[in-house]
DNA sequence: GATAAAATCACCCGAAAGTATGAAGCTGTT
DNA sequence: AACAGCTTCATACTTTCGGGTGATTTTATC
């Protein structure tokens, strides 16, 4: 491990013991340039209360957590209207469609009959009936304009 | 101006002086008990040190902005996607589409049924079926569904 | 193997949609 | 005035759609 990996790991211990070096280095070269004779002590006090107010605002702004504050913003969603479709499977599954229902929708945005339905998914009327009853449950609608109206407007069908 | 609101104003400087006068005071008294001769200057760095760390944890707080993280929460709402629709007129003159059976196919496709589409348009019933039935004859369907896809398809209708 | 969910089909009934035909009024144009 | 086209409405009939109910089979899951 690095140095510098060190640093970052101990950051604190560093900072702490690195301060204290550089104040007893300054205040040992003030003494033996014989500046300080008179004054030491108000000079050690100031030195010493500049150090911790410094720690202390930067212990402050380092530990305290942010405050978070969370905004919901409704942010409106585009479904891409040209090509490449790409099926809001969320909203699906939300909806908690069955693969034979969406197949249903999709023929019915077509314009298909549901006999026409029927003969394409080879079932019997009475079954593409039962599947768009479902269809229209899940989607709280009572036409089939309706549905498809919807169906696209949710991204479930091109 | 009451005492308090005066603190309250000069919250900082009071605080400020208070804490000297304090420090001072348990000073002296510990001067006067002949208890910290030998030891004065390391107990009066310290108390610095803890005065001025506290203060400067304070002054942080207090004098930065609460920090907000705005974190984005994205709600999907269901919207038409707004692609400026611009109408092939062409194809609506092509067809002969008349003012009124473009309106009925609109509101098909906004998924309402004939008796609402009067009810919209002001008209009867019978005459909704009979704008219905030259539109389908125009489009050559012979499905409201149908006309809908179609009609979308040829951008007659959004 | 029990349970749940999906898929399949049937029947009935009423509502909605679609077809066919006719007709009257209101534009504009020639 | 005559004509064409659009709009409005009506009646009668057929087909399709949608709601409600119930049942069986398949598939997935625990």
């Amino acid at each position: 491990m690095r140095i510098a990996d060190y640093f970052r790991k101990y950051k604190l211990f560093w900072l702490y013991g690195g301060s204290m070096a550089l104040l007893l280095a300054v205040l040992k070269w003030m003494e033996l340039k014989y500046i300080v004779y008179s004054h030491a002590f108000e000079i050690y006090a100031g030195l010493i209360a500049l150090l911790f107010l410094g720690l202390g605002i930067w212990f402050s702004r380092k530990l305290t957590r942010p405050q978070v504050e969370t905004r919901i913003v409704e942010k409106p969603v585009y479904i891409a209207a040209s090509t490449p479709f790409i099926r809001n499977e969320q909203a699906c599954t939300d909806l908690g469609l069955s693969e034979r229902e969406l197949e249903v929708l999709e023929l019915m945005a077509a314009g298909f009959s549901n006999q026409e339905i029927a003969g394409r998914l080879f079932l019997s009327l009475n079954t593409v009936k039962t599947h768009a009853a479902r269809l229209f449950e899940k989607l709280e609608v009572q036409r089939r304009t309706q549905a498809v109206e919807k169906g696209k407007r949710m991204g479930l069908i091109p």
